[in-house]
DNA sequence: ATCAAGTAGTTGAAAATTCAAGTAACCTAG
DNA sequence: CTAGGTTACTTGAATTTTCAACTACTTGAT
């Protein structure tokens, strides 16, 4: 896989060097953002999937895949925010392994209120700054590194 | 700071989803290949930016700063590539309270082995899906945003 | 000189995440 | 209808990260 002495030009280099320090503060400072509503950025997506989940509910592998969490890591999380108040688990009739998470009013509330601040957020921190053209340009490249990572994961995947 | 019911139309929800689901996937996909030299993303970060230092040293501020990671953390992991022999820690004789990460020859050994493979890493998961027109917009696009996010940081901080 | 405030870095405990295993239920070939 | 493999999910321990002190030193004003 590796082929050796192959170094970045600069132009490249460039590029990635951009796009991971923007990333990595553009993620830190949604991240904060969201710290008034007692959330994280996981967090957030676990429950904005539950919301719009047919009656706010869903299995926990469907979750996590949607999420792009562990089953591991869904499975703790969903134990918080149980404890928290925001969903239950509802064990699923169909398949005797398997369980909803459901989310409860007051889970629902937490996300209606979090959900305005976390949009203009995303905004001011990102969106603003793209024009566009930007917009359409960032969809393209970034679904195409979408669709080649899923190639590159089935090709090398037993 | 908020403005209600604003939210992001079909345009901006594509360019959002598009980006971070690409980016959690690129991230994850990096950091798996650099399981093999036993290293994360940031872990090889905080190397390679001690290699590049003069003398393969750097006081722990700098570091820290320059790696995008808290003190604390650079702390705890400084502690334990010191365990693997990596690196060693070195005080500072201009400031007494200060410290510098110093890179062992295993450390630079280390990175000197991993460097190739996620250089292909990087450009077989992203870079190779860029045309070069692609890695200019994207450098143009996360300047900004990073500039911004400074601009912003800036002024809310006290 | 001295003192207050700030800086450099560490530390231990708490919280989050990963990792490896474990349980129970499902599926399917014989 | 049953053994063997797979799937769904959880769990506890280990590792990593965050958080809130805390120590020691430096700086600047008096």
């Amino acid at each position: 896989m590796a082929k050796q002495g192959n170094w970045l030009n600069p132009r490249e280099m460039k590029a990635w060097r951009s796009y991971i320090i923007a990333s990595r503060r553009l993620l830190d400072a949604l991240d904060s953002d969201l710290d008034q509503h007692d959330l994280s950025m996981a967090d957030y997506e676990v429950l904005a999937l539950l919301s719009d989940a047919p009656e706010r509910k869903m299995r926990m592998s469907e979750l996590a895949e949607l999420a792009m969490v562990s089953k591991s890591r869904l499975s703790h999380r969903i134990k918080v925010m149980e404890g928290v108040g925001w969903v239950k688990r509802e064990d699923c009739p169909l398949d005797k392994r398997g369980y909803f998470a459901v989310m409860t009013d007051k889970g629902f509330k937490a996300i209606a209120k979090a959900a305005p601040d976390h949009v203009e957020s995303v905004r001011s921190r990102l969106l603003d700054h793209l024009s566009v053209k930007d917009q359409e340009e960032i969809s393209r490249i970034f679904d195409r590194v979408t669709n080649k990572l899923r190639g590159q994961y089935l090709a090398e995947d037993k």
